[in-house]
DNA sequence: TTAGGCTATCCGCTAC
DNA sequence: GTAGCGGATAGCCTAA
């Protein structure tokens, strides 16, 4: 088969698909998808040294979430984990 | 095809397994899989039910996760988190 | 103590809570956790008396893996069958 | 502040904690988090564009996820065939 | 409603 | 032989 033929400069279309467009947008992505598992990778490793430098990786993470909420809301969900467990007697 | 003579009452056995056995064992393993995802099922449902009763699901949430875990640890895992917090300087 | 005081008919609120509900909720979800744990146990079980008879329990596993995927294959030609209707723009 | 009073050389401790290490430990976390989410926006960009371009997204992200698969299920036919000669003794 | 991240359970490994 | 450890997997929740 000849991709001279099939595939013109300008760009195939394959049941009106820009078929070029469509490869250029499949890899694009699966490129960043790479990259982002890379970068998870990476997040494990810094964990595995914490854990090995005798943090306490829970902690850490929790700290994490912590700095992610906005103070307000920390301080909303205690309050509320504290009624919760005053109606409970805790 | 005659199960009176590929099923010794015996016990068949394909390529030295016993198939009786080993369907017996997959077989009540899926049925406890079942019940188990059926009891997922109900818990969602009270979390739901809690949900329209105005209640905080994730704060409910968070209070199981307290009663599973011995106050010892919680104080534990307070304490450490406490100490994370004071050497960042939060 | 005289829950007759601390608890009227229409139910206690603390603090602006139904604790009477909250506490129900909290136990039969803690029931419900304590029974799927039970089931859990039976399947450990199971799998500890296919090895203690002989079979290897990876390949169990994997052949319960399968059975468990049978039905989502179904569904996935399904979406495949979809994806190129899409294609085709019917 | 100085610093040179409060941060040693050899590293501040904080109820014991190496406080330098974890800040560090923290703050390269949050920087891989931050990447991670700048490029969760880039994919999202791509498909927005493709969406401007006519494509159909739900279709391409089917298309992604069966070229993810197709490495898995390539696992997974050894996996079946291990089985399979593992219930012929092989 | 779906995809992605997070958590928790589980399994094999290793070291004691 | 056992118990901690690290990796893998499955289910849950949330956000788009």
């Amino acid at each position: 088969m000849s991709d001279v033929l099939t595939r013109p400069q300008e760009g195939e279309t394959v049941g009106g698909i820009a078929a070029d467009r469509l490869r250029s947008i499949i890899e694009r992505v699966e490129r960043l998808e790479e990259e982002r598992k890379a970068i998870a990778g990476d997040i494990k490793e810094i964990f595995s040294e914490a854990k090995g430098a005798g943090f306490d990786v829970r902690t850490i993470k929790a700290i994490l979430k912590l700095r992610r909420l906005e103070p307000a809301q920390v301080e909303e969900a205690e309050t509320l984990l504290d009624i919760y467990k005053r109606a409970l007697g805790m």
